[in-house]
DNA sequence: CAGGGTTATGTCTGAGAGGGAACAACGGTC
DNA sequence: GACCGTTGTTCCCTCTCAGACATAACCCTG
């Protein structure tokens, strides 16, 4: 069981979305809209009706020719191409968040400022934000990507960093990619946090099993949910 | 133009979504599918055709009871509560992604070790992982919420800490919230930082506009996506 | 033993999206 | 001036999905 997601821009009453995305691409290649369907397989009418409904919410999308040689064609506006960037650009960070791995605390409410919360769980005290909610029990998930791992020595002080979580621990494993590593830090008995960091951060720090971190990530990027255990 | 998504969780040909989860916890307000249905103003048979579909994929969601005293009902079974919670703490991720702001350069890729690029900003050098692309034209996003500021005297050394990015600045604005404050870093004369950091740290960290801070970020939290300039 | 609210199952109907086809308008090219 | 491939517009058909409605099976309660 995997995470999926559709994503989209919102614009006007109109939801630009992946098949718009790859319409507008298809356009840009072919030079042509009916091309275009035709390359994607989509009825000519349909996407002829789904642009001319996605330019009254965007403007312009496509500068058409209409006869003339080669019988016309349709070229991309430069509104077109930055909301193809922005699309993209949305993609790539939601792409991000379905693929990397989290580690889930479970945990209970101890005190709350706001959206803020500071939970109990088995690695220790966690803040993290936390929209309102009607239980107390609650799951804290941190990104992989978003646990910084410092030398113990040189870790920096608690008042001199704005990452309001920080756990020692001793590296228990290595997943070495290509340039990126997976690293498993046991915080406490049962509480193991996994960190993705490059592989010239595996060497610099001189990581390996058994090695002693510091492993901290910020208060704004960790995320409650309300949840019971299971 | 704001971002929007729909998120689901993928499992043996179904995708269990929004929807779905709000059927699972109206059974769980309501004690009955029945019931459930109604509340929700969807008609019986869909929703128990679905949630029959769901556990075809998913396995037992509801312990049915039929006929009996009140004439029986439907309860949660705890694997329903266990995608329930995965479902939520999915969403939250979604949606914190999808809110918080990120800071955008445009660069170029001037050097590629496999998914991880080096690519040449207004802001200077960044790391970052980059998808394979048929263009050196590329758009670096950092999450708002992926930038740690630390203070300059005590700012961690390049060797000893696994954040690949770091840039010294001074902060231009603090737009302060409740709990969560957004500071604007000016990391060079055209590139701006927006960094999301607690309350507290900005008072232990003594920060305000003029401020001298060095922000940092994951090679691996940052991500480049192809696109030209806009 | 009837009552009642539930689960379980199937059919009809309507709305919406999409494909396919037809046809007019257009304007360089031959 | 005919030709051609495009854009622009319209109509109809199909497919899918959800609601609605009807009906059977179920089993504890009184």
């Amino acid at each position: 069981m995997d995470a999926g997601f559709e994503t989209h821009l919102r614009a006007d009453g109109v939801e630009f979305d992946a098949d718009d995305a790859e319409l507008l691409r298809a356009v840009d290649r072919e030079g042509s809209l009916n091309r275009a369907a035709d390359e994607l397989g989509r009825s000519y009418s349909r996407a002829h009706q789904r642009l001319t409904a996605l330019e009254d919410a965007l403007g312009p999308l496509v500068t058409r020719q209409r006869g003339g040689s080669g019988g016309g064609g349709s070229e991309l506006t430069d509104e077109a191409r930055a909301v193809l960037a922005r699309f993209e650009r949305l993609r790539a960070e939601f792409t991000g968040t379905a693929e990397v791995e989290e580690t889930v605390l479970s945990g209970r409410v101890v005190a709350r400022e706001g959206e803020l919360a500071t939970v109990e769980t088995s690695a220790g005290r966690v803040r993290a934000l936390a929209p309102e909610a009607d239980t107390d029990a609650v799951q804290v998930a941190v990104r992989a990507d978003a646990v910084t791992l410092h030398a113990p020595e040189d870790a920096p002080a608690e008042a001199a960093t704005s990452a309001r979580n920080r756990f020692a621990g001793t590296v228990s494993a290595i997943d070495a990619g290509e340039q990126v590593a997976r690293v498993l830090v046991d915080a406490s008995a049962d509480a193991t946090l996994s960190a993705l960091v490059t592989a010239s951060s595996v060497e610099k720090l001189d990581l390996r099993a058994g090695s002693e971190v510091v492993a901290s990530f910020k208060a704004t990027a960790t995320r409650a949910s309300p949840g019971e255990d299971w």
